[in-house]
DNA sequence: GCTTTGACTCTCG
DNA sequence: TCGAGAGCCAAAG
């Protein structure tokens, strides 16, 4: 059982439906906290691996920040969704991205 | 219990 | 437009 605040985390990611993505920072804002970093260290544990979409999330500027398990499975997992990826960064982002 | 670290973000030069 | 530096919070050592 994670810490009370990564459960949080955890539960906004779920939240993020598919063919979107959001970044930690409107994750952070909407735990009413600023702790963006901390957000994406509960993320790299992720013990909800397929349960949580943790891949739906990147960096504010659309930049895909990282992944556990490598940041090309996470490129693939989310153009397997739609969602248009070049680069390492989000194309059309704005558009896909998934404000709380 | 203090110190270090990280899948971050913002500001400034 | 781009790179460097500082700030932020929570978790792990």
């Amino acid at each position: 059982m994670p810490t009370k605040f990564q459960s949080k985390v955890y539960e906004v990611c779920k939240k993020i439906p598919k063919g979107r993505v959001s970044t930690y920072k409107e994750i952070a804002r909407k735990l009413r906290t600023k702790a963006y970093r901390a957000v994406g260290s509960a993320l790299n544990k992720n013990p909800y691996a397929p349960i949580v979409p943790c891949h739906r999330v990147v960096n504010s500027d659309g930049f895909v920040g990282g992944f556990a398990s490598g940041i090309k499975k996470k490129i693939k997992l989310l153009k397997s969704e739609g969602i248009k990826i070049k680069k390492n960064r989000i194309n059309n982002f704005g558009k896909v991205i998934f404000k709380f």
